[in-house]
DNA sequence: CAGTGGTCTAGACCACACA
DNA sequence: GTGTGGTCTAGACCACTGC
């Protein structure tokens, strides 16, 4: 008899019986209640190794179903957000923040659609660039929900880089990122030294406060970029 | 007080808290007992709460020196690795595969540079495509070692789709993906149906087992492709 | 060395999903 | 209905680490 007791015993046990093809892949695994009989535990450590496991997407966990290996086991990616100023120092290049343009407007269709904004919500509108030992690196187009946010009206934009004032200002609960090829029109392919239609690696940040919307962000990288993850 | 029950209320309550200030970032929480008086539940109870804080990188939690409210709330993105036929097969389209060709080769210096590879070494070169209700998705552009996968050789890839069959064949330690946009050559356009120099949304993925090179792939995603993740 | 989080236990009740 | 996982509790001991 196996006479495990931390859950991670468990969950290494039971990792490795599904290597081993002891558990292929479908398999119905015996119960909670069974595996910590046949491990000397209790239930609850058995629950929490397999409730770890079912997270990391190794197994499949279903009330009254019961608990089965995953067929493709799909393994998840992790990377953190990005943050322009950290990424760059990170290579070792002097890092540079520059504004383009402000403004208040209206939020326009398309971004109303995108939010779910109630008509005629006011919103900050920036672009700025940001510079990598003084070649371009990123164009950012930032919208911010002055209804969410208001005191980033008060802010000196041409100093503050909105990415990092968002992130040390206000939480957020909730965000999605797209990442997308597109191609550089005439006004991108100035500020990113392009030209026009040439390929543009983006990413397209929204986040929420408790279901208000705080700020939707495109961002377009310069030419060669990467988002490099392991797993 | 604050009857709560649940970790999950116990979880958004403290997030209220971090949320509105009460617990400003750097903070020193109160030890788990002090909040499980407080909130009326176990000390386990509040325990799994802020685990889960802790892992989501909204606090950090030390023996004998406390927990402490985040700073720099590192939030991390996960997403799953992309299995091209799940992906098409979840929006309600039907998969289809295509082999474009098959050939066995010396590992060209690009390639042994970047898997470093010995001189000389197998490989086997596989250019396949994958398509969405009859609409192109995804070129794929595979190198398989045949120096650690040697079976790779009797495959009838015709039939067998060379994601798949390193996914449940094969399993790997450690992999590395890197995202970027490119833009199409005359052969990727023919296949992707797009114009020459169009964008194109691009993953490569290398894996290994156990330091031994296995495969690189080369995935170019068709119009219009985006990859999304929350968090 | 003392205080905090980390974990285990035994028992209990609940919620959901399938028959 | 009935069985499985999901969660809570109260109490206990352990392990790390800052003082």
């Amino acid at each position: 008899m196996h006479l495990k007791k931390t859950y991670r015993d468990v969950k290494e046990e039971i990792l490795r019986r599904i290597r081993d093809d002891i558990w292929p892949p479908g398999m119905l695994l015996p119960g909670e209640i069974e595996i910590a009989a046949e491990m000397g535990c209790a239930r609850a450590t058995v629950n929490r190794a397999m409730r770890e496991l079912a997270e990391e997407g190794v197994i499949d966990r279903r009330r009254k179903a019961g608990t089965r290996v995953n067929i493709a086991p799909k393994r998840q990616v992790k990377f953190q957000i990005p943050i322009v100023r950290v990424d760059i120092e990170a290579t070792g290049a002097e890092y540079r923040y520059a504004l383009a343009s402000r403004e208040r407007v209206d939020a326009p269709d398309w971004l109303r659609a995108r939010l779910a904004l109630a008509p005629g919500t006011r919103m900050l509108h920036l672009e700025c660039m940001h510079y990598a030992d003084g070649q371009p690196y990123q164009f950012e187009d930032r919208w911010i929900s002055l209804a969410t946010v208001p005191s980033a009206a008060d802010v000196d934009w041409s100093v503050e880089n909105p990415n990092e004032w968002l992130l040390k200002t206000l939480p957020f609960t909730d965000a999605e990122i797209r990442f997308s090829a597109t191609a550089a029109d005439e006004k991108l392919g100035r500020f990113l030294l392009v030209s026009a239609g040439a390929p543009v690696f983006t990413a397209e940040r929204t986040t929420w406060l408790a279901e208000k919307p705080v700020t939707l962000a495109r961002l377009f990288f310069g030419a060669g970029y990467q988002m490099v993850a392991r797993y």
